[in-house]
DNA sequence: AAACATACTTGAGACAGCCTCAACTTATCC
DNA sequence: GGATAAGTTGAGGCTGTCTCAAGTATGTTT
């Protein structure tokens, strides 16, 4: 267990530390708000802060993201962990692929990121989405073993139908995300296991 | 049938018409090859015109994206209203479904602006939606009379899959887009009829 | 507690993209 | 071949990204 708050490498000095917080609060309020898009500039504004102490501090709009997701990451790989426990395999996996559609729907514009996170190694995020396809490729493994999907069903599949049905939902509304989500894992479910 | 180019309201003067159909080329190409958010300014340039003949023909980026689709988006209701014809209604359904996800695959970011155009009343493509809609819902209409697939599935749900899909597939690889696609229209299926 | 070293901040400025509009040019019609 | 409406131009305003030389605050050292 930590303090909560993605913290930069090394130790840094009061001031730094105040404004790199400051800045992470009043990015994911306006990233929620208005998207992962949302003017670097003002969110420097709003942290009171010149754009170039948000530079120094992340780099890159990704690299701000990155801080901003990479405890969530963890955790969405730890409740797959947990739901390896669910008395139904493909319940558990059911389940879990909802919990990550929230998680992906954090942001408007998120899940493009984590696509792409997955294939760039020199994302900080890389690792993260790999622990989290780990934690999914564990859900359809026991799920497959089960017989409860069909044998075909990857980790890669569940991830990006996710992540898709998360990007349905930002055009339309949630309840569109959530029915594309449901079909498809009925779809992935083994044929004589069906309701 | 008409000229195979998409045509401004009324008669244009013959240099507006050549720079007109300058522009429209020069922004398929851009787009196919770098996405649907390329500079404007470098399509003018490639055209040979200066931007303000880029505005002055597409007052939004959103304008130029609608004169090019406008007769692909006719041409696919078209399709929808042939494959009503397939022997199977599911089979008729599913080939409708890759031929409208290769078609949002045209340009990257195309199927966000297709979701958007749904919605949007004031956009030129509305109604180019709807009748894709339209043909659409026909052929799940049919699939649906016959016992082929869920009685809940709509034909927003199967448009939001195609371009949820063909956006897995800018971001990963196409074949992961046909991945999610196959498995959600084997989730569309009625259970009876499973394989 | 003053001075030092350096970690950090600042904001102007280079650059790119979007979009507008007053001045200019040209096709077309008579 | 002149009048006139239609079309074109490109500089300029705006917003956003990102950089860097100069300035400032902090922690440390004596």
């Amino acid at each position: 267990m930590d303090t909560g708050t993605p913290a930069p490498r090394r130790r840094m000095r009061a001031d730094a530390r105040r404004n790199y917080e400051r800045l992470l609060t009043e990015a994911a309020d306006a990233f929620a708000e208005h998207g992962a898009d949302f003017s670097l500039e003002e969110i420097a504004r709003r942290a009171g802060v010149a754009n170039g102490t948000l530079y120094s501090h992340f780099p890159t709009r990704r690299a701000l993201l990155e801080a901003l997701m990479r405890d969530r990451m963890h955790a969405l790989a730890s409740t797959g962990a947990e739901l390896l426990a669910a008395p139904s395999a493909f319940d558990g996996l059911a389940s879990w692929a909802r919990t990550a559609m929230t998680h992906t729907a954090t942001y408007r514009g998120l899940g493009a990121m984590l696509m792409e996170a997955i294939e760039d190694e020199t994302s900080e995020l890389h690792e993260a989405c790999n622990a989290v396809l780990a934690s999914s490729e564990e859900l359809v493994e026991r799920a497959r073993a089960a017989g409860e999907i069909r044998p075909d069903v990857t980790a890669s599949d569940l991830y990006a139908l996710v992540n898709a049905a998360a990007w349905a939902g930002e055009q339309s509304t949630p309840a569109q995300a959530d029915r594309i989500l449901t079909f498809t894992l009925e779809g992935f479910r083994a044929p004589s296991e069906r309701d």
